[in-house]
DNA sequence: TGTCCACTGGAAGGGAGGGCTT
DNA sequence: AAGCCCTCCCTTCCAGTGGACA
């Protein structure tokens, strides 16, 4: 008689001991290797125990360098301190890549100030200037310090973002009640350069660098992780090694490498091992990234699909590097072919800056003398990878398209 | 050395769509 | 219902560009 179908996957032991430890999401109690820089934004921050107003502060550093982790860790223990001290301080965080526009930004501040009885404020309808007001009059009613965290500030960019980033710079001009702190993350270390003036003198008052970690630091990190978050004796001797050495190879990234450790660890359980191998940390590393393409290819507009299903089919048929023109061209008859409207060449060549930007081909400017301007394009998906595939299964109307070109370069 | 090509990329603005106020 | 605000996606226009070629 067969048992419950989750009885056997209940039987086995988990290698976890703790899966959250290996979360995003997590914040750990010890960050090792960012002594300094918590040590600067503890010096800094620590005026708003005092009742003054801390400076604002920007932190630089590649992703997974630990600067989310940091100034979390920091704002906890500063939220802890000041409910010992009865200060009131209050950290707001918003990841500028999910709310990334003026009147977001500041409702999704005022709303984490909304007390019972207030009127919500929705996702879009208000003039901006109405949430602006709504904020300033939530802030006073709270009292006390407000810092204000923008992770991935250099997200926000063009006049909306200067107009908020402005805003936000002047709160305390506009406070009596309570006071602000601006803390700023960033991945790109000219992001003020590229700011107006008056916003780029009061926002930079404090700069903190995050060097990338290397691979001994990366060791520790999930050394310290492992022995938190996994059973005894799980990992084979050179997994960790390995581990940190291809994340130092990926600038330093330290969340990639907790990723990786994780998913190792999911193989192995899945395999029904007892240890995590290196065999199973590379058939966690290939299955990361092709999760990490497909998804982005999958998530991809219809119009730029077919952008990247132009550069594909030129690279299909031989082409080293594609042009801007050719690309077009190949464009327009998946279009055609599936009776949609191009688009223009000009906003052909912001999608393939964009494909370019979130690593999916790699787009360089170059001058063929008489032959023109123009960008060569080159596919960035790795060869175990079948992106066309991907596409289709999201959209199936590019299956013809896709094949049709095919057979057509083919009777070339 | 000037010309020319095939673009690039900034700026401005149109229009659709979603949501709120009056 | 009309008017307003905001965002997003897109087009149009156009000055600028790097380097081969005459």
């Amino acid at each position: 008689m067969p048992g419950n179908i989750f009885e056997v996957a209940l039987g086995h032991q988990s290698l976890f001991v703790e899966r959250a430890i290996f979360d995003a999401r997590h914040t750990p109690n010890n960050l090792p290797h960012r002594e300094a820089q918590i040590e600067a934004m503890v010096l800094n921050l620590v005026d708003a125990l005092r009742g003054h107003i801390p400076s604002n502060m920007i932190l630089y550093g590649a992703t997974g360098s630990g600067k989310t982790a940091v100034s979390r860790h920091v704002l906890n223990q500063l939220s802890e301190q000041a409910a010992e001290l009865d200060r009131r301080v209050h950290p707001h965080e918003v990841n500028c890549r999910h709310v990334n526009t003026r009147y977001r930004i500041l409702q999704s501040i005022a709303t984490s100030l909304e007390l019972h009885g207030d009127q919500s404020i929705p996702f879009t309808g208000w003039p901006a200037d109405r949430v602006l007001k709504e904020m300033l009059d939530r802030m006073e009613r709270s009292g006390g310090v407000h810092v204000i965290v923008l992770d991935e500030v250099d997200l926000l960019t063009g006049p909306s973002g200067d107009s908020l980033l402005y805003d936000l710079t002047s709160l305390n001009t506009l406070l009596n009640q309570s006071r602000c702190s601006l803390i700023g993350i960033s991945n790109d270390l000219h992001f003020v350069e590229r700011l107006p003036a008056s916003v780029r003198s009061r926002l930079a008052h404090e700069d903190i660098v995050f060097d990338p970690y290397d691979s001994g630091q990366i060791h520790d990190i999930l050394s310290q992780r492992a022995s938190d978050g996994l059973q005894k004796n799980v990992l084979d001797q050179g997994v960790l090694r390995l581990c940190s050495a291809l994340a130092a190879q990926e600038h330093g990234d330290a969340r990639r490498a907790l990723e990786l450790l994780k998913a190792s660890v999911q193989k192995a359980e899945h395999d029904s091992s007892k240890t995590v191998t290196v065999a199973h940390m590379r058939a966690a590393q290939h299955q990361l990234e092709f999760d990490q393409i497909g998804a982005t290819i999958r998530t991809l507009p219809l119009h730029q699909k077919l952008v990247l299903l132009a550069v594909l089919i030129n690279e299909a048929n031989g082409l080293k590097a594609v042009s801007t023109g050719l690309v077009c061209e190949t464009y327009r008859q998946a279009t055609k072919h599936m009776r949609l409207e191009p688009l223009t060449n000009r906003r052909i060549s912001t999608l393939l800056n964009d494909l370019d930007q979130i690593g999916l081909v790699t787009a360089r400017n170059v001058s063929l003398g008489r032959g023109g301007r123009t960008k060569l394009v080159v596919s960035r998906i790795p060869v175990g990878i079948n992106a066309v595939k991907v596409m289709v299964s999201a959209e199936p109307l590019l299956e013809d398209a896709a094949e049709a070109r095919y057979r057509l370069q083919e009777s070339l």
